[in-house]
This record gives C-alpha cells, structure tokens and sequence, in this order.
RNA sequence: GCGGAGUUGGUGAAGUGGUUAACACGGUAGAUUGUGGCUCUAUUAUGCGUGGGUUCGACUCCCACACUUCGCCCCA
C-alpha cells in the first residue's frame, strides 16, 4: 500500500466541512474589509526566501523543501506567504501609480520541512493578508484587528493578542546591543539552546521556555525603554486605538517572533490554555525595498488554519455533524429509475438537495439511507402511480404521505422546504 | 535534526508463541412491524503498519523501515 509522505494529510469529513466554512467566512470579510483575493506559487526560487526571511532563520536553513529541478534552477516550497506576495507586487508593480493603501490577503498550502506534531504538519494551510503603502497606525489597528475579529467570528473565543514593538531597525539595533551586554556575564548559566542564540538571534532567548523563569531573564531589558520616540508614539497609539475598538491584547515584551524582516508592531494571535499559536504577524518597512520594490512600508499576518480548525474540532466534540437533505428518492424497477433520474435532476437544477437510490438497495435499506441523510422527503416511486402520473411523497417528519401530480412535484416541494 | 510512546476490521477496541482473532457499534441479507427507524436471526479481518529474521509454528520474540503521537529545536 502506498502511504501519505510524513506530515501530509487527507482533508476529510469535519475537518473539510470546517475549512469550507472557514474559507466562506474569510471570503465575506475580506470583501467587508476591501481587501482583494491573491494567489502566488507555491514554489519560487530559494533566493527569494534568503532574501526575505532571513539567511540565518531555520526555517530558511533547514526547515524547507528545496530542490534542483530540470532546468538545475534552485526552488523552494513556500515555508509561508510573505515572500510571494511581496515579489509579485514588485514583479507585477502592483503599486502602479496611485496613493492608495494595496491590501491583498491570501489563502493557500505553505511546506516546511520539520517533525510533525500535533498542530503542525509540513503541509500546512495559511491565511494571510498583506498591506502596502501605509505607514500610519491606521494600517496597524486594521490589520491587528481584522485577524482577531476573523477568528472570533470564525468560534474561537479562548486566544489573546500578544503584541509588542521592535521599534524602528536603530531602536532594535540599541536593544540587541544593550540585551547582549546585560547576557554576557551570564551566558553560561542559560541553556545550550540559549547559548547558541546569543550569537545568532539574541533576541529570541526572550522566547526560551528552560530560561524562562530563571532571574536572568526576569530581570533582562525591556525593548520598550529602548523605543525611540516615533517608535513609541506608534506603539502606545496601537494600543489606546485597540482598547476604543473592544480588541483585547496582552502586551508581551518578550514577543519577538522568529522572521527577520519585522519591525515596529509585532504580535500573535495565542490560544489561551496551551499558549499554541493561532497566528502572527508585524510591520516590515523594510522588506519591499530590500527586494528591489520601491521604499514601501508594509504589515501583515498569517494565521494557521489547521490549527483553526483544530480548536473549532474542540468545540463540536460530542456534536455530530449530519447531512440535511431535502429529498431522497427510491426507486426498484428500471422504469422507476428512470423516473428517478429524471426528477432527481429536475429538483436539483431548483436548487433543492436531492439524493437518489444509485445502489439497488433493497426498499428498507433505501429508507435507512434517507434517514441517514435526514432527508426531509421521501420520494417513493412505484410502478402503478407513475402510470397514472403520479408521485408518491413522504414527508419524513410526520410519516404522512400524499399523491402528487408529476408535473406539479417541483413546484410542491420548492413550496414545502 | 535529537529523544520518548504507539500502529489489530468501516469504527471503538480485547487478545495469546500453536487449529475457527473476543466483545460492541456500524454494514449487508432475512423475519416481524401496511413502507424503514424497535426486536429477532444470519453474515461481516485467510487478517493483526510494511519488509526481513528467530522458531516445527508468530498477530504475539528480534531487527530495519514507514506512518502517527508527545517533548526539544523552530514556527502558524
């Protein structure tokens, strides 16, 4: 038997069922908020990854699937969506030649190459949006806002904001610089993992969990005392603009997220009892322009909707999702199927739900079907009735049966769901 | 990439080195209900993740691999 490569997986049943109605929300907000549908690669060439999210991350040094195709060219699977988005807004020069905010959002498989867990598989599917040419917090609030919302009307009511302010590239500079000058007496009393960041990425020993409560890290310094005053001013208006719009956030000084690219604002959308994250996102001015774009400021997120779906499941545990049908059609001999297919398409094309008999069920397995399928008539073809033209129906719910002329029968029940 | 746990039918699962892999749900066929939903009867894995090995004999012991799951790293 062939199997599914590690860290795929088959969408079924609920969980399909639950990413249609994810993508439908989405969908309808996305227009509500003005934002147009965007569909990139889902490879690219590995250069633009390097580029973007940062040579020395892992998700871009081991955590990717590369591969040399025919043409020897070097290409990469997304590991997520920024990177395309951004490229093809420069390749395409959708900022053309208007002042307008360009907001885009996204929806589409993103592939890293790690161990799968729970929650986190190498095919994975993401949500994003992305929003140029602001700089104002205007586009912050927005965008922060927007993702909470999305997934608060999406069920999910147990996550909190998670947000702090890198600051603009000299405020994070100063802060790295002071942060590793408090570490380095004590470098050797943090774990191997933490020691290994102090070179690589300083700030993310803010994230360790061995360290966490150690006193070294409790007492580190705050990037917020080392925001400049523009930077600040941005910070302390994204927050006073959130509490006026009723989004709760936490702020979080030792939120500083894993890409290179963030600056300014960045924060996660975190569930509350397993700290799992839903989603994430930040500002990042300087990307388009180190891409080769114009100088364009820039925020986004991207929100997992695996792991959406994952805590909607919690929620319907217990709760059986049945089939709603509106009709269900029997039919035996092949005159009756006849009949059968010809109603079943007639009522189909009215936009009723139809299923009919395609097994050669026996007549009590027919009616188990139907109720399986809830159906709310039973549509019992037999011989003698069709001779006369007429249809036998079966309302389900209180077992009453009438005689229906076959010409009428569409109309009736269009009149009766 | 590192470490731990697991993998029995459509589903939930029990099980032992030795003919027929328990039980339940579900499915199918039939009986009885005026045409089903209750009840009853029959039937439903030549198969126990895959491939090797040990053995007279393995689903049960050993090895490798695959997949799942948990933690680390990292990230959504």
């Amino acid at each position: 038997m062939i199997t599914k490569p590690k860290g795929m997986y088959d969408l079924l049943d609920i969980d399909a069922k639950l990413y249609q109605y994810i993508q439908n929300t989405i969908t309808t907000y996305m227009e509500n908020y003005n934002y147009d549908f965007i569909r990139t690669p889902i490879m690219e060439s590995s250069e633009l990854f390097h580029r973007t999210v940062g040579e020395e991350t892992d998700l871009v040094t081991k955590e990717t699937y590369d591969f040399v195709d025919r043409g020897n060219r070097n290409m990469t699977l997304r590991p997520e969506g920024t990177a395309g988005v951004v490229r093809s807004l420069i390749e395409n020069k959708l900022y053309g030649n208007h002042n307008e905010t360009i907001k885009y959002y996204y929806l589409g498989t993103m592939y890293r190459y790690e161990r799968p867990q729970l929650g986190r598989n190498r095919e994975l599917t993401q949500f994003g949006v992305e929003v140029f040419n602001s700089d104002d917090f205007m586009s912050d609030v927005e965008v922060i806002s927007l993702g909470a919302n999305v997934l608060k009307d999406l069920g999910i009511e147990n996550f909190t904001i998670h947000i702090n302010s890198l600051g603009d590239k000299e405020s994070r500079d100063n802060y790295t610089k002071a942060l590793k000058n408090y570490l380095k007496p004590n470098i050797d009393k943090l774990c191997p993992d933490c020691q290994a960041r102090f070179n690589k990425n300083p700030l993310r020993i803010l994230d360790c969990k061995v360290d966490k409560n150690s006193d070294i890290l409790k007492n580190v310094p705050k990037i917020n005392d080392y925001l400049n005053e523009e930077s600040k001013f941005r910070f302390n208006k994204i927050t006073e603009m959130l509490t006026m719009l009723d989004i709760d956030y936490e702020l979080d000084f030792n939120l500083v997220r894993g890409l290179d690219y963030y600056d300014y604002t960045v924060w996660e959308y975190l569930t509350d009892e397993e700290g799992l994250a839903l989603g994430g996102g930040g500002r990042y001015n300087g990307l388009v322009k180190s891409l080769g774009g114009p100088d364009m400021p820039a925020i986004g997120f991207g929100i997992g909707i695996d792991r959406v779906i994952l805590e909607l499941k919690k929620k319907l545990e217990g709760h059986e999702l049945k089939k709603n049908i509106d009709a269900y059609i029997m039919c035996v001999n092949e005159e009756e199927k006849i009949h059968a297919l010809k109603i079943a398409q007639d009522l189909r094309l009215n936009n009723i739900m139809t299923e009919v008999n395609s097994n050669n069920l026996s007549f009590k397995s027919q009616f188990k079907v139907a109720d399986n399928l809830n159906a709310k008539f039973i549509i019992i073809l037999n011989s003698e009735d069709l001779a006369k033209g007429l249809i036998n129906v079966k309302d389900n719910a209180t077992k009453e049966e009438m005689k229906i002329d076959e010409n009428e029968l569409t109309d009736w029940i269009m009149g009766n769901i």
